[in-house]
DNA sequence: TCTGAAAGTTTTCATCC
DNA sequence: GGATGAAAACTTTCAGA
């Protein structure tokens, strides 16, 4: 039994996944595509705002489309001896806002970042004072987007075809 | 001169950073914080998607929220023999609503994986399917995610205190 | 060409069944 | 879960700078 009161069914995964995918849609277009009236659907997404699982509505830029972007990717390694390296790096990075991502991750690496910056000139100067003139900071290594085939932050809500 | 006729304005790259980080102000609201009429923004908001670089609007879950989610980046490297290799992989891990950003980089890999799966029984199947037991895959490293201290898809209209 | 304001339309919200 | 009326937001139009 879950602890939340609710579990979402088959329709809240597809709203949610619908959201997701576009947000712009009225409560009646979606109600039409999940087989509800339009308060339902409100009812619904109402639900998902209090609950915190849905947080916010975000408007997404294409990159292609006259924007100079240049998304860059490090692969952090942080100092073992200092014992606030790793709050001091989080804070620092968190501070800027080309830091796109930022995740702490298992392995050789501590972190990965994910730059987006107007250029190599901007790139360079961000990732210089965030990661090569900065403390804490063992090495990283910088990989460049030459495509950015996918983007987003889509969650999966469900496993796949799982009802 | 912008082949595209027009250059964004401060108002422009305000406003652009106000719709990426909440785009559920009403338009009335944006127009407080900018210092124009509810009509004024609403027609520049326009010409952004006319113009193509406001995408859509999309719903940002909160991972920590009830949701089991399980991030993980990989690095993978293609085979060079194989011609259409970029092709098929690109084809095969866009069809996957797992793939959350995809990115083709320069260096020792040739792309960049994060994948958003519901948990560890999930992420192996996926990426076995996806990486393991597919074709055209040299070899591939997984960092799992331990926490995602920043996630989004916020790019920069200009650089930062530029006008 | 851009702005602000007013009128007309659509959507959302709250309460009903 | 569905339906209704009120409130709010969005869209369009118009006149001025």
């Amino acid at each position: 039994m879950p602890r939340d009161g609710k579990v979402l069914d088959d329709v809240d995964h597809r709203l949610l996944a619908l959201l997701q995918e576009d947000s712009g849609r009225t409560l009646g277009a979606l109600g039409e595509l999940v087989g509800l009236s339009a308060s339902a659907v409100q009812r619904r997404v109402e639900r998902y705002r209090a609950s915190g699982i849905l947080a916010r509505y975000v408007a997404v830029l294409e990159p292609r489309r006259g924007l100079d972007v240049l998304l860059a990717i490090c692969l952090v390694t942080l100092e073992r001896e200092s014992g606030h390296a790793h709050e001091e790096f989080r804070r620092r990075l968190l501070a800027a806002p080309e830091v796109q991502q930022l995740y702490n991750v298992s392995g050789d690496s501590d972190y990965v970042v994910v730059l987006a910056t107007t250029g190599m000139a901007h790139h360079r100067e961000v990732a210089d004072r965030l990661l090569k003139d900065a403390p804490n900071v063992r090495r990283y290594s910088t990989l460049f987007v030459l495509d950015p085939v996918r983007t987003g932050s889509a969650l999966p809500t469900r496993r796949e075809g799982e009802d």
